[in-house]
DNA sequence: TCTGAATAGTCATATTCTTGACTATGAAAG
DNA sequence: CTTTCATAGTCAAGAATATGACTATTCAGA
């Protein structure tokens, strides 16, 4: 139950359509969320039944009318209670570090290629997020608008998203070298071919085994 | 779907048994995917089902019996198949950092502790990873066991989860430093209630809206 | 000797997230 | 003048994850 609040969040800083809440849930500005249009919809539904956010609706001459929300006094005091209670570590779950912990028994051509892609996604999300956080803080250096600056809470996630896509850049950078490095050194081959004799696949080592079956 | 190939992966490295698999998903070591026991169980059990992994049962004097698994020809080919396929983008998910989002509006005294809380956790885990870093590496230099090491897979994702809690760490321990500095120099309280006053909630600026209900 | 932790594994339920549709309108691009 | 993009929103179904409880055995410590 942390989309809700993750919603609550994003509200804070002014009335947004579920649409523009989509959006800034979706690809790029995802700093600390993310989810997909259908689910934000359906969250904003049951935060409106239970009163936490309430909704305005706005007909526009140009565009489709779109309802624009916001957070309740009580949606207030339930983030309240929620930045209060204990967090859940997080977790990493990416696909790409499933592919480069098997580096060493698939092709390496098609990873390196994804791990390069990669690397320039995360440039393009550094990209991003420094001009998002220089809009923030306008005239002000860094320092300063984090000791004096209102909001500061965006400006930090985006930080963090900021650092994280500078590691994950470097690294890809990194792991993309390696593995060329490797896959042109490779005796013979430059493919699974080379851990498929070299290292133990240990098809049944003897061990303590008793019985087996 | 990606869950089976993360365990996949995992047995990659020699034979496991489920208990096993599910310490190496849980706490610490989940360097690329995180994962509870049930549900590595009934991977584990559909995965032998399809013919991807195999299972042998172990016998033990003093433990339960419990069954290894490793990784079968038709598991290589479909671990290959799905290096070469297009990786989804990953995206951060953390309870954290949604609180942080909010840090204007919510008391900021429980939030400092859980962020320093969090910092040391981090701390936990990068020493957790630097030793399993020089365990793997054994007596080579990074550099050097990145060139010519056996299995470099595990090497480089225990790297990026390395980086990914030194960034944690690094960025823990800068919001704490300005929340509290921010908290304490708060004109009057230094709670939730400096900005509730302080920044504009909005509630119903005039905009374009024409009609309302 | 009792207690708790570690090993080894399972069941059922509930929530959450993702996939793939589909309805509209207006504006810009070709 | 037609296609595509951007806005604005919704439905249904399915896959993936999380929660909570449960069965056993062994070893170490109070």
């Amino acid at each position: 139950m942390a989309l809700r609040h993750a919603v609550l969040a994003a509200l804070l800083d002014g009335e947004l359509s579920g649409y523009q809440l989509a959006k800034a849930f979706d690809v790029g500005v995802a700093n600390f969320w993310h989810a997909l249009p259908q689910q934000l919809y359906a969250e904003l539904a049951r935060l409106e039944r239970e009163g936490l956010v309430a909704g305005r609706q706005v007909v526009q001459e140009t565009r489709p009318t779109k309802r624009l929300f916001h957070v309740t006094d009580a949606g207030l005091t339930e983030l309240e209670r929620f930045a209060a209670a204990a967090s859940k570590p997080s977790f990493i779950r990416d696909d790409l570090l499933v592919k480069v912990q098997a580096a060493d028994h698939v092709d390496a051509g098609p990873l390196i290629r994804q791990v390069e892609e990669r690397a320039a996604m995360a440039e393009a999300k550094i990209d991003l997020f420094r001009r998002i956080l220089r809009k923030m803080r306008g005239d002000l250096g860094e320092e300063e608008f984090l000791r004096t600056g209102g909001r500061v809470g965006p400006y930090l996630t985006c930080l963090r998203g900021l650092a994280f896509e500078e590691g994950n850049r470097d690294w890809c950078l990194r792991t993309a070298a390696i593995l060329r490095e490797r896959s042109a050194a490779g005796p013979g081959a430059g493919t699974a071919a080379v851990t498929r004799e070299g290292t133990t696949r240990a098809p049944r080592s003897p061990e303590v085994a008793h019985a087996e079956r």
